[in-house]
RNA sequence: CGGGGCGUGGCGCAGCCUGGUAGCGCGCCUGCUUUGGGAGCAGGAAGUCGGAGGUUCAAAUCCUCUCGCCCCGACCA
């Protein structure tokens, strides 16, 4: 076999894409199952990549006014038993602390459970409860509004089938919440948030991401409308990445979130909550990984570059570290993006593996240091977005100089490369037979990648919905806002539809 | 919760059917030789086979119970 054929990468996406991810993940060296059922070590390549989102995010919700703050980890049972469809929704993946205290039983091993709490507390799978009561303080007049908070946490959901980064029973996110004196001023902070989304998706982590609304039947419980940015990973299924709710007034009822207008009446706030999670990173995972690892884009990438020295002889040890050295305090003096670069050295003398871990690792640049290149005073660069193998010498103080440039190469090349695959198979489907072949598989047993998204009409009917959801495991993602309004066909019962809907099989 | 599968050095596996107290590959450590596309050779450390009970002279292997994990479905950021 030749060696160009060798991918870092086994099995490749096309022969199995769920083992693909897996394999990524642990060649990337960004995470690992943890001895806890669903729940993940996040490594720290893998942190990183958090701690840039978080840092982006900051950023952009402080610019329109957001404070950060922190609620506690446990809800009391009555606090989520508020909002009826908050309950139905959340019941059954709910963690449940009913104890608080381990004792030793005379004649029995280990610890059990002892001193049961007169009301159980649940662990937060999402807090608008318990920030709603905070809120219920502290508002009184409409002066007081608008509220506008987020915080930084762990939740979680005990969920039946986990995935690293994707579904895990606890997972990191922020959870914004706010609350407005009017209807108006509350539906302008969902949208805004989901412009925010939209932008941290789109210009830093290069996954182009369509915004639009959820249908009635996949909103988040106890909201009164739900928007979305949804994404197309390589298997052509959608990955929600982030929500925006309006809530309405449900949950000011709920909590009781009331303030005195200016027109000396009592009147109930208008609430919104949106939040981001760790599965962006799953997104990114499957948006721009390749058949040899991740490809990280700069500018949320771990690091922005790693440099290789290469020692053939040990009386060149010297002289190439001192090389390495100052490239590494020239190249840390640049910034890229909101931040300084990110240089790696890699000394370790394990021969060419050493290449591919990085390449692995998804690493944007990797710049390799030698002898050769140091008598020229060049260096000999690979970009992560390239084939392995094609490397290119330039002069090192190109290489200074130039590295924003080569980073913003790398960035808008992915996110060129992520958008045309989204528009290559997205599809307009007007008729039911087109439709249900478009995602059905040639071989039921061992499913092909196939499918995509489609554009197709929707008469708006539940029932339409969920048909096609039982028959094909299609949902559909979201009612695009970039969507004109036009008559059609419903692609299920043929009824009048107002307007074509975003159809996909969904992560 | 329904269907399928699996628990054996750090990782991936073989051995189980036909009981005789562990083996392979990768990784790791040491040395030498190598090094710009995933190194070679030699030596070495590391497991009592998920757990409990049973059958037996003898159990990774047979039986019972149990725990955990993975995959497919329903649920979901």
């Amino acid at each position: 076999m030749k060696k160009q054929e060798k991918t870092a990468i086994t099995p490749t996406r096309v022969e199995d894409y769920p083992e693909w991810y897996q394999q990524v993940i642990k060649a990337s060296d960004l995470a690992e199952r943890s001895p806890v059922r669903g729940c993940m070590v996040i490594k720290p390549w893998g942190y990183a990549l958090w701690e840039n989102i978080m840092k982006i995010l900051n950023d952009l919700f402080k610019a329109t006014g957001v404070k950060n703050a922190y609620f506690p980890l446990f809800i009391p049972l009555s606090f989520l038993e508020k909002e009826a469809e908050h309950v139905e929704g959340f019941a059954k993946e709910c963690a449940v602390v009913t104890h608080h205290r381990l004792e030793q039983v005379a004649g029995k091993k280990g610890l059990v459970p002892a001193g049961r709490l007169n009301e159980p507390l649940i662990v937060r799978p999402t807090s608008e409860t318990i920030i709603g009561d905070s809120f219920s303080k502290w508002v009184d007049s409409y002066r007081d509004l608008p509220i506008l908070i987020n915080q930084w946490a762990n939740v979680v959901r005990w969920e039946m089938r986990p995935r690293i980064f994707l579904r895990t029973s606890e997972f990191l996110w922020q959870e914004g919440h706010t609350a407005h004196a009017t209807k108006a001023e509350a539906i302008e902070r969902t949208n805004m948030m989901l412009d925010i989304y939209k932008t941290l998706s789109e210009e830093y982590l290069a996954i182009p991401v369509i915004t639009g609304r959820k249908s009635p039947s996949e909103r988040f419980p106890g909201a009164v409308d739900t928007l979305c940015i949804e994404a197309m990973m390589q298997d052509r299924k959608a990955l929600q990445c982030g929500t925006s709710h309006f809530l309405g007034q449900n949950f000011a009822k709920a909590s009781n979130i009331l303030f005195q207008t200016a027109q000396e009446t009592e009147a109930y706030a208008w609430t919104t909550s949106w939040g981001v999670s760790t599965r962006l990173i799953g997104g990114l995972i499957m948006t721009h990984g390749d058949d040899d690892g991740i490809i990280l884009p700069p500018k949320i990438s771990s690091a922005h570059v790693v440099l290789l020295p290469i020692i053939r002889n040990p009386d060149d040890k010297h002289s190439v570290m001192e090389y390495v050295k100052s490239l590494e305090r020239e190249l840390k003096e640049h910034s890229y993006g909101n931040r300084r670069i990110e240089v790696e050295v890699d000394t370790r003398d394990i021969g060419g593996a050493r290449n591919w871990e990085w390449i692995k690792k998804g690493i944007p640049l990797r710049v390799e240091i030698g002898p050769k290149d140091i008598a020229q005073n060049a260096v000999y660069v690979g970009r992560r977005d390239k084939r392995p193998n094609e490397k290119i010498s330039m002069k090192r103080n190109q290489l200074v100089s130039e590295i924003q440039d080569l980073l913003d190469q790398i960035q808008s090349n992915l996110f060129g490369r992520a958008m045309s695959f989204r528009k290559e198979h997205t599809v307009n489907i007007d008729d039911q037979k087109t439709f249900y072949d478009f995602f059905t598989p040639n071989s039921i047993e061992k499913p092909e990648i196939h499918g995509g998204f489609t554009q197709s009409h929707w008469c708006g009917s539940e029932k339409c919905e969920s048909k096609i959801k039982e028959d094909l495991s299609v949902t559909i993602r979201c009612l695009p806002f970039m969507a004109e309004p036009e008559a059609g066909r419903c692609i299920c019962c043929g009824e009048p539809s107002q307007r074509k809907v975003i159809f996909a099989k969904a992560y």
